[in-house]
DNA sequence: TTGAAAGCGCTAACAA
DNA sequence: TTGTTAGCGCTTTCAA
């Protein structure tokens, strides 16, 4: 409908003074008489006032409000975003800090092309001042959408594609060197690996990380297999690897999911985990906790990451920043039982 | 900041017509000549116009966006949001709603009084035409708030406090029949149930209906302790009714959690379920799967009553409703390994 | 069918 | 320190 509440006319009326003063009361510009905020005050008490913000963003064009988007794709995703908690790790470290500085934020879903559309025309309508993007899927177009809309943007993770955007990552080879450092800690020496598929940096760095840690301890064979970031491609994974080399006693897979399938298949084959093979995983999703036994796995400080972003943001918002940046975040070794 | 891109201005000029001329087309009134039409998308096309909305809100007193608003209290309340089901249950049938009618959604979280307070002055700034909220706190204050402001509002479930507010519900005395009915028909005589507490509207329902259907069935006592919905109620519920009916053969809890509960207890003293216990929840809340035995429980149809939420609030929106309704639905019982 | 013009409620020069 | 005034970009009478 329309509420059509008490205006700054209203106001100004009621405390008998100009529009110009209420509103610099309202914002708290200096050079108002006490007495008068005072009166001011009042007078907004008493009419209920609250000011308008498509009035004010007209001429401010500002909205203080920021986007939160969720992006990926497939009819579960909607279902996914509410059951893994990665999503509500994000979120409670982005609203920390906007809320603390009075930014209004927004949590846009944007599960399909349609979606992606509506969340695109509302950021250029100017419902946003700018837009935080955690994006679940490989090669999302939303990144490319917003990057022509101009509208400022801080990724989590780097999206692929040319124009370098603001994004915050993760140090993936750094985690990779910590899943390596770990196994061998555990004693193991026969560890092979299932990565991610290769043409993900993400996934790439993961290798490199872990390679270079066997490497310097002496084992520069390190067997490894492709998987697709799911349990079924982990499982398939370790098939493949246990008829290679039996005596294995270590695998590093390059997410939870695909450690959760390794875990599976291993003790389908009499392999005890940790007792004979010991696993870590990556992501510390909801998955390494329902593993049995749950997983050891590589965690993001994904609160501060997303924080970072939102801090990030604002810096572009506010002009201190104006050039493209990167956060790279460490990441921690959580170890659970499959270790 | 302020992206400031060509206005209805710009394209009025590139087009060689007038801004009002623009302005139909955009808003697709009639009476515009075709062939008019079709250079003035044109000039939208080449000049990459955006209608920005708050100049037309301004004018038009909506923003054709509607607020989503998730509500709750605690330190973990984000991180309940994202690891419950419910919730994104209520989304996806919410959006799905809005979505197809152009409506753009925004998802709020109101987790804590500070937060509460930005959400409504969020919504009394004009930045949403209504609101949809779920609350899963006894007695929120945001109901209340949301009554003050008076913008439009539908909830999810009846909300305490005086004024009554338009909410879609479900049809609770039918949930106890359904449970009831069940055990009935599993051949369960020696019947209790843990009911919540009996000051919430919805948990006294539960208690009634479960009780009229026994009662039918020429059940008329039924042993009733009251738990407070969570887990450890729910076993000392289960202690107080072993003791005192140690002959036990079938129990309905309020919600999963005291399902759980229950079930925890009865296998530590030996009985087994669904062997000697049949055992049955209510909400098919994450607690009811993760449960073991997963739990036979009511459920509610969130999708749909969450869609409905939207569609009444579209409809005071549009006042083609202006009296606060109030739409029931019928639960579904579904069963699964406890009973 | 189209255009001219008057605001929607607010901020921000600029004057006083 | 306060008030006056000119828009921000759009929709919407009202005339033409």
């Amino acid at each position: 409908m329309g509420r059509r509440g008490p205006t700054l006319e209203d106001v100004a009326r009621e405390a008998g003074v100009s529009r110009a003063t209420v509103s610099r009361v309202v914002n708290s510009v200096r050079n108002v008489d006490p007495g008068i905020q005072e009166a001011v005050r009042r007078a907004i008490d008493r009419t209920g006032y609250a000011p308008n913000l498509a009035a004010r963003s007209l001429v401010t064009r500002r909205t203080e409000t920021v986007a939160l988007i969720l992006s990926g794709a497939g009819e579960t995703f909607t279902a996914r975003v509410f059951s893994d908690p990665f999503f509500g790790r994000v979120v409670e470290g982005a609203l920390g800090f906007l809320r603390a500085r009075g930014v209004h934020p927004v949590l846009l879903l944007a599960e399909s092309g349609a979606a992606r559309e509506q969340v695109v025309a509302y950021l250029r309508q100017g419902s946003a001042d700018g837009a935080l993007v955690v994006s679940v899927q490989a090669d999302d177009p939303l990144a490319a959408m917003l990057a022509d809309t101009a509208i400022p943007a801080v990724h989590f993770a780097r999206p692929s594609g040319e124009p370098p955007v603001s994004h915050v990552d993760l140090d993936n080879a750094e985690g990779g060197r910590l899943a390596g450092g770990h196994l061998l800690a555990r004693g193991r020496r026969r560890i092979a690996t299932i990565c991610g598929p290769q043409d993900l940096p993400a996934a790439r760095e993961r290798l490199r990380g872990f390679r270079e840690t066997l490497g310097q301890a002496g084992i520069s064979e390190v067997p490894v297999v492709e998987g697709c970031f799911t349990v079924e491609s982990g499982a398939a994974a370790a098939a493949r690897l246990l008829s290679e080399h039996p005596h294995l006693d270590g695998v590093f897979a390059a997410n939870d999911l695909m450690a959760r399938g390794a875990c599976q298949y291993l003790s389908e084959r009499g392999r005890s985990v940790p007792g004979d093979v010991s696993v870590v995983g990556f992501d510390d999703s909801s998955a390494a906790v329902a593993c049995r036994p749950a997983l050891t796995t590589v965690r993001q400080p994904v609160e501060r990451m997303a924080a970072a972003m939102a801090e990030l943001l604002t810096e572009h918002l506010q002009g201190t920043r104006t050039e493209p940046a990167t956060l790279v975040f460490a990441p921690e070794l959580l170890v659970r039982d499959s270790s």
